[in-house]
DNA sequence: ACGGTGATGAGACTAAGTCCCATCACTTGT
DNA sequence: ACAAGTGATGGGACTTAGTCTCATCACCGT
């Protein structure tokens, strides 16, 4: 046995491993989830996943951002809307996009996780203004996506904005649902509801 | 001229005055727009309003908030789409409160007050978000007040949401006009405008 | 064994936000 | 006129988010 087996901090075993962001971000969650998220302190998180403060901000630049890092949606939707045929309407691409977030993203094997996630998002208004923005940067980058489509702006816009809605109304179907339901499919259904609607406004 | 008369702070002339929370409103705007809102402390805000740091916390809850405390847009809205003709469909109920809008806070006099405030909040992340947030509750509101208007669910959703991008599209249009247009007209262009488009989506 | 590189920790620092308590101006009742 | 009450305010102590700098540690190649 060399010393260097006895240096404090190896003995703890999480300095060093790898994986620091998701152990943070796991660790942000449960201790949402049990205290709350205004009674949890970065230093809490930090502590809890082996590391310290400084880390904390190195890899989330704020105490929010802790929930939101992982996703990546942003590349995932604009890259299927413009994988979408070119024969496709806009909210034909949009529909396409919603289609690579359930294969991707909202998979039967995330729900749990993911709708732990949303009950704490729900609790707290810090949580619900961060997922707010981003939001709308979703919204700008698909309609950004839809004029490389030659899409004119205006119709670009309403069917981001129509997709974005579908995304939420789909969403909450599928994250109470009990069954392994494919969020896919709920999105084209919630997609076609939305569209029926808009005639009857 | 009795002792009164210099006690130290009535010197200053700030304090007791009334309108705090206005005051502290025009203070803050000012300082935002000349140095930027993150190179703005709380004091400083307090201060160029003769005021001090608790009192600023009990007139808003953050100092985000200072930016958005006055308008009461949300009973507006809803008021005016409880009061829109029985016959009128959910568009245009929602035209009713955009009609509103213009009436009551998108006044031509207070065009140039409110780009002002519009360009410091575009300047900063923080402060979209709570403008986001503030977007959603509008949004909300719509549905909510017309559901009560016997709108099924879904459909009182989406015309809430599209009159929100009305919204949003007339506002823009608004703020940049040099002519004093009318809010009202250009909200109206607006909303027929999104219809439109959502015949081509 | 040596030095370089990248991730980490510790601590000082600023500012947001909360809380408590004393102070002040104004009002009311006597 | 005066005393007590009321409501708005100021000040300062306190906690936490977030920034920044510097030293330390593990690992990798030489």
């Amino acid at each position: 046995m060399s010393s260097r087996d006895q240096v404090p901090y190896t003995v703890l075993m999480a300095r060093w491993e790898p994986n620091a962001a998701e152990r943070l971000a796991h660790a942000a969650l449960d201790l949402f989830a049990e205290r709350g998220y205004e009674n949890t302190t970065v230093i809490d998180i930090a502590q809890r996943a082996g590391l310290g403060k400084s880390t904390f901000f190195r890899h989330f630049q704020d105490k929010r951002e802790v929930l939101f890092g992982g996703s990546a949606m942003d590349g995932l939707l604009t890259e299927a809307i413009a994988a979408a045929p070119a024969t496709a309407t806009p909210l034909e691409a949009v529909a396409h996009a919603l289609d690579a977030a359930g294969r991707e993203v909202f998979t039967p094997a995330r729900r749990e996780f993911i709708a732990r996630r949303q009950a704490v998002i729900a609790a707290n208004p810090e949580l619900q203004e961060r997922e707010a923005l981003k939001n709308l940067a979703l919204i700008a980058s698909m309609t950004d996506a839809l004029k490389r489509r030659s899409v004119p702006d205006l119709t670009a816009r309403v069917a981001a904005e129509l997709g974005a809605l579908a995304s939420t109304i789909a969403f909450e179907r599928w994250s109470q649902t009990t069954t392994g339901a494919d969020f896919s499919e709920i999105a084209r259904q919630a997609l076609d509801d939305v569209q029926a609607s808009t005639a009857l406004c």
